[in-house]
DNA sequence: TGTACCCGATACATTGGTGTATCGAGAGTG
DNA sequence: CACTCTCGATACACCAATGTATCGGGTACA
């Protein structure tokens, strides 16, 4: 059964407001009355959809993770061949497609903290790691082809990347004002990519 | 003035208490109250020695950062040179005494949220941060040193090895019984040293 | 051994959250 | 246009936590 008008729009809301008051108060001290006064619902709305906030959340990163992995395929089909050709260029696209976002981490930082201690959780978050890691893949091979590197293997290359996606997005946030971060975090990517590649592609 | 005796007691047993309270309930959700229950005070105890849940957690981490350091010296001074002759090695003697600890890996990462949205605690955090990095920078270039890698930038590398640290570990944790994760970890850190050293030294 | 004061206990006033059972407006449907 | 049934609102009963003001036992120190 398709979701209804009515109800198709009262979960956009909830989705919304869910992240925003995840954003404000952490994970662990939003409440299921915060979430539905943002949303302008009472908390039975909430309650006819839901059964925990857990489950909210897990809806949201759903949809988020994959719209995430849906722009990074449209910012690497469109950037022009021509202006990538070093592994570098490559790493410095995908980071502007992917950035840095800051309420982003932390709320998906404190529900994976969460959900290690919640055994039903933590395999659904396997999970959905695995499938990230599983669509990143692919898309990854193929455009470094294009900037002539092989990949040995693709799946440790790409769960390295998330590793020092998430290990450098916090030294970002934690000084924000510091280009330097930025730039290390770059120069790790450029790191990893050339020690988990070997020349040999198109280029 | 020096805490008295029984002042220096009540503070060991709050910062144990806190610790397993933070590590079952999430930092987010603990409570003041559970803290004191499991300590085996009630909230006035508490409340006449911190502030709030920030300032004891500050209090813990601080010495639990010192201790890790401290271990980390050691474990380093105690191998036997013989035995540690490549990168590899080096890699492999670190993770043996910095290890994958489940709950403090979720306490900090949770505070680390919390302190990114609580601008006084974000400064905080990024000064003690930094200090970890300082003090590891010495040790790392002493060590890798002899095992004949000469480092251009040990800070730049001193914070890289972080963030692979703290990237890894949640991917270690996600699939606790997947020993490839644990691999994929040290061949991540080994190619990060080799990376961003170059062979020169004693070895 | 006396005494000053530290520090943990107690009590109080408040606040904000929880989940469930029930109702009825109005969207969906033929 | 009328019938149906979904889904959000309301109301209920309940609990857990907050921070402060005050008290007094026991430690520390001469």
């Amino acid at each position: 059964m398709p979701p209804t008008r009515r109800r198709a729009e009262t979960l956009r809301r909830l989705h919304e407001a869910a992240l925003a008051v995840f954003a404000a108060e952490g994970f662990g001290r939003a409440s299921v009355e915060q979430v539905c006064e943002r949303a302008g619902f009472t908390r039975g709305a909430f309650y006819s959809n839901f059964a925990s906030l857990d489950e909210l959340f897990l809806a949201m990163w759903a949809e988020r993770s994959r719209a995430l992995l849906e722009d990074l395929r449209a910012a690497l089909a469109a950037a022009d061949t021509a202006d990538v050709r070093t592994a570098r260029d490559l790493v410095e696209l995908v980071d502007a497609a992917v950035g840095v976002d800051d309420a982003w981490y932390r709320v998906t930082a404190e529900f994976t903290a969460h959900a290690l201690r919640t055994p039903g959780l933590r395999e659904v978050v396997a999970q959905r790691e695995d499938a990230i890691a599983g669509t990143l893949t692919p898309v990854l091979v193929s455009f470094l082809r294009r900037v002539g590197r092989a990949v040995a293997d693709p799946r440790a290359l790409a769960l390295a990347l998330v590793a020092v996606h998430d290990g450098t997005t916090v030294q970002c946030l934690v000084e924000p004002d510091d280009p330097a971060a930025r730039r290390r975090r770059l120069d790790l990517f450029e790191a990893v990519v050339l020690a988990y590649t070997t020349p040999g592609g198109d280029a």
